[in-house]
DNA sequence: AAAAAGTTGAGAATCTTTCTCATAATCGTA
DNA sequence: TACGATTATGAGAAAGATTCTCAACTTTTT
């Protein structure tokens, strides 16, 4: 039930509104690009504007409702914001995503960013590599 | 004296690969977009191709003579590779970056990626906010 | 229900980056 | 030092991602 944080963000609550959401609550994956939603859209028979998912999922960042992620590759990939802060792992091999979050790291940027006399409003890291079980060791 | 590393990466030494070196090693920011690249050139008289210096900074990158960075903003940034790893603070009101290097962060990154089974290759950790000395507070 | 305000879709436009291909420069060798 | 094989360059076209434009349409307010 996110009209709520519609009204709040002083959007109209509109079809294609309710239908970004909903897809970005039900992706297992967590994390898509606009193109991503676009087609989850298209198979569920919706049929949104790309310019349209651009334009609302700006509109949601700039609400505080989702993120917008950078990873390598030039395309954006957005996600829920659920919260809670996390960083991000990625495999190079599959694209799986894995969110972490580690208190160490955290207060070490604060500090850094005191002593270089740095006013910290946010940051992103993101571990690039392969996890080893999705390795595929000699099979077909 | 770079043109040992342009043989090392099995890359012939040209006109266009040494002015594209010889920018990123005079420019005081350190950090340069293609564009800023190609305008530096421009200013020197240089008239090197667009094309041209996206492709050298690729094949630089692919033989560790520069690393490309992903901040916000869609475009990349190039660095000279002068082989000491560090991470960056982007200032958002100038632009201003500054590099910095922390150990106890690389070590917890290489723990949380043991501990997830995740094989860590690179990673990329961008601090966002503003240098409290490049804030005009009330001047002209 | 009508008016006011905000939203959408489609395609055009923009921006960044890569590709194509004919021409030109580099490098090892004769 | 010239030759030939190889590789690189420049310009413009092309591709990919994102934003813009604007007329038609919803939502919300009155």
């Amino acid at each position: 039930m996110e009209t709520q944080d519609l009204k709040k963000a002083g959007l109209k609550v509109t079809h294609p509104r309710m239908k970004i959401l909903e897809i970005l609550e039900r992706a297992p994956e967590h994390h898509l690009t606009a193109e991503d939603i676009y087609r989850k859209l298209l198979e569920e028979g919706e049929q949104i504007g790309l310019a349209t998912i651009y334009r609302v999922l700006t509109q949601f960042e700039a609400a505080g409702l989702v993120n917008r992620l950078h990873f390598e590759g030039g395309q954006a990939v957005f996600e829920l914001d659920r919260g809670t802060h996390h960083d991000h792992m990625v495999c190079s091999r599959t694209g799986r995503v894995v969110e972490f979050y580690d208190e160490v790291i955290e207060q070490r940027q604060r500090e850094i960013a005191k002593a270089h006399g740095f006013r910290l409003r946010d940051h992103s890291l993101i571990l690039y590599g392969e996890f080893i079980e999705d390795e595929d060791t000699s099979s077909s």
